[in-house]
DNA sequence: GACGAATTAGACAAGAGTGTCTAAATTTAT
DNA sequence: ATAAATTTAGACACTCTTGTCTAATTCGTC
């Protein structure tokens, strides 16, 4: 059936490139026209695909939906993880380097193709597929936030902040760092990189003002002499 | 034609009965199904009304869908000036005042009816309809932020606040009072009064770290001894 | 109680979308 | 080249929805 020759479990190669056009398509349309309206006439021509192909690999419109879902929430986690493990735990510059660091989170995990359509895929449908989306919610900031909770704790710890209850820190931070994008994304908009480096910067000074250490002994005080390494 | 015995131009009242419960009914139906996925059987029947009444009243489904939406918009910014009007200009005590304002904000126009339709309806159909959310772009952001900054402003000018820029500080403000709302907001859930409490609570206690006065003078030292007036 | 306006239920045509089926064309590997 | 699998276009039945129409009923008012 299906262990021909070829090395692994992997199937024929053109069937890959054509679901991968089609998850594509599929997620463009769901997020542009919501579930109801989007139709699968308008997937397959945006996938270059002819619509028998779509019922061939997906079922139905609602497994497909769900399959695209499953997909987003998948590679939005990873690159959510991917970019927490970029935290820097050992700041030279600590405003400089949160300030890259939430530009990063905005621009890898919140303002790109899959965070903006999971996002809205979520907001409009999240209520008519409950389990669906507890499952998103699992993975996603049930995993997430303690994560980047921890790399605060732990950057207290070490003395560079002044935070009584990491979790609270790091919904604020991350609530400052696109508090000046929210308007750009009600209407699905995509801030460019001016925008997210503004919002950002904006938002790690007063996350600095908020948290930094006052007067920490003789190395944290930072922006007027740079003492290189 | 209707000038009637009635003293003003109002219209016969079981018409304005009706009238408010199809909006209400079609409010909840566009924003649970999305417009693709609400039909006018649904509406009629939430609304406890015949189909045919909505089309005499409304015209069609689009009209209907705008009609809603303009009033959504119409009644969610004069919540945030009436809101705004309770800013606390002469505050007594500046953490308590601001967290009930920020309390406020949220209740009566981000976790509200209206304000979660209108929010919901924007970013599921702000594409489809660019002039109708431009102009609630204008009529709500465009003039809310301002006035919010406006009274930043003079509270910073009046020595409460050290703040650099007012509209910076007013949005991060909104930000922080609404951080730890954001994954209930998402799956379309509302807030209770405690969440609302809290994430106000905490967010005005960073805001004010970030933006207070560092030793005002005398009379701004708080949370260790409570001297009663 | 009677009048006119508004509402109602139901039928209706027209259109759009889903999911299935078939037979031809194309691809992939042997 | 040949055989198997996949894709394709098109037709199809079926369902759902919109928006109109009609005739009967209800409502508000005088």
């Amino acid at each position: 059936m299906k262990a021909n020759a070829s090395p692994d479990t992997i199937p024929p190669r053109g069937h890959e490139a054509k679901r991968i056009s089609i998850m594509e398509a599929a997620g463009e349309v769901f997020c542009r026209e919501s579930f109801a309206g989007a139709n699968i006439d308008m997937i397959a021509a945006e996938a270059g695909v002819s619509r028998q192909t779509i019922y061939n690999h997906h079922g139905d419109k609602e497994k497909l939906f769900v399959a695209i879902v499953r997909d987003l929430t998948e590679r939005c986690n990873a690159g959510i993880f991917a970019t927490i493990s970029t935290f820097p735990d050992q700041p030279k510059d600590l405003e400089a380097d949160l300030i890259a660091f939430a530009v990063r989170m905005n621009r890898n995990c919140v303002c790109n193709r899959d965070g903006k359509f999971l996002r809205k895929l979520i907001q409009t449908e999240g209520e008519r597929y409950p389990e669906l989306f507890a499952e998103w919610r699992e993975q996603g900031p049930g995993r997430t936030w303690p994560a980047i909770a921890a790399r605060f704790a732990r950057l207290a710890h070490a003395g560079f902040l002044d935070i009584d209850d990491p979790d609270v820190a790091a919904r604020q931070f991350l609530a400052l760092a696109n508090a000046e994008l929210q308007t750009t994304f009600m209407l699905g908009g995509t801030p460019d990189d001016d925008e997210v480096l503004q919002s950002a910067t904006h938002g790690v000074r007063t996350f600095l003002r908020a948290f930094g250490k006052r007067q920490p002994a003789a190395d944290a005080q930072k922006h007027s002499a740079l003492a290189g390494a």
